[in-house]
DNA sequence: TCAATAATTGTCCCACTGGTCAATTAAATG
DNA sequence: CATTTAATTGACCAGTGGGACAATTATTGA
């Protein structure tokens, strides 16, 4: 273990995180007030411009947070792919796991991916989530297709993904996780076996 | 010609749904206050609670025009084909239309999303354009592929579609209207000719 | 021409929010 | 134990936004 324990500023700024991130997905952007925040993290208002300079940077902070865990999950699912296949089925599984891929959480990222415009701090956030994407879909895809459909094929994968959360979100023709699977399954499995 | 001259209260209503359109394109859910929109639209903010019942009624019709001028777009283009793969082509084209797919729009859209969630009036909106899409897709892959892989083709394709747009939104990679045109047309070519 | 109706404005109000700050309480440390 | 430091609270403030409404102006129509 590299340090000592953890310090309590540590503590409370992630549980504020989390509590800002929950309480976006119920309410959004606007709706997320700091004192709402702060009650659901059982804390008071003053408790959250103690620990973040302002309500940017909280939720900023929150969207970091939250891509942190989905850029684990992914990472930890190619850490154990060894075929660049592995690889892709690997990224794909990680964005769609169950814990994740939810209706709510979908909210809290459309409510988020809405400021991306006018906060220069969100978008360069979410340009590296975008950015990692597609290094990771090149990695995988390049070795089977070569540099120039490699390249196509990762950004349509990685525009259905988009799609597909996005559609969890708005809950329209109630899209399940094991439809959008079976769907992006379906789209990968036709356009890497043209032997057939 | 059906009736008579348009009524003052149409002209109106219309102006300040176009306003508040574009309003939100620049300032998000949140940033577009009734001033801005009416301010924008030269006029003084009781006119438009004069004409709109609230900021939600406003804002609902705001998305149904929008919604209003792709719906036509694609109906027109639809008009015009024949076979079922024109049918397709339709659909996609018109939703890439030049004077649609554009940045701003796209950032109007994703407030409007955003706000989805919590908002059953632009929930109903988005089940209607959602509910559109597939019908118009399934009507132009079921006689080519069948019901079961047009169904499946239909969500890919409106899928990809969705993700597109987000990605234009976000301006993530600097997506161009001529690449994500390439990326579908590639996506279709593929999938519906098996036989090469 | 004059009343009735519609359109438009500007003011006012209330709730609420982000943010500041002094005061209070708890923790740590010598 | 005492003193310094950190954590936490609650009161307060200024700005804002949605919405109500009375007052004013323009339009219509008999």
């Amino acid at each position: 273990m590299a340090g000592r324990l953890t310090k309590l500023v540590d503590i409370r700024r992630k549980e504020l995180r989390q509590a800002a991130f929950e309480v976006l997905q119920r309410e959004g952007m606007a709706g997320a007030t700091l004192e709402k925040v702060a009650t659901h993290a059982g804390a008071s208002k003053g408790i959250v411009l103690h620990y973040f300079r302002n309500k940017q940077e909280l939720f900023e902070q929150a969207m970091r947070e939250a891509n942190a865990s989905l850029r684990d999950a992914v990472a930890e699912r190619l850490r154990r792919a060894t075929t660049p296949r592995e690889r892709l089925v690997a990224i794909i599984e990680g964005n769609f796991e169950e814990r994740f891929f939810q209706p709510s959480i979908a909210h809290a990222w459309l409510s988020l991916c809405a400021e991306v415009p006018r906060e220069p701090q969100l978008a360069r956030i979410q340009a590296v989530i975008h950015s990692r994407m597609h290094s990771n879909l090149l990695s995988a895809l390049v070795p089977m297709l070569g540099a120039q459909e490699g390249r196509c094929m990762a950004l349509q994968v990685s525009s259905l993904i988009d799609g597909l959360w996005l559609r969890l979100g708005l809950q329209s023709g109630g899209l399940s996780r094991t439809e959008a699977l079976e769907l992006i399954h379906d789209f990968i499995d036709r356009r890497l076996s043209r032997d057939r």
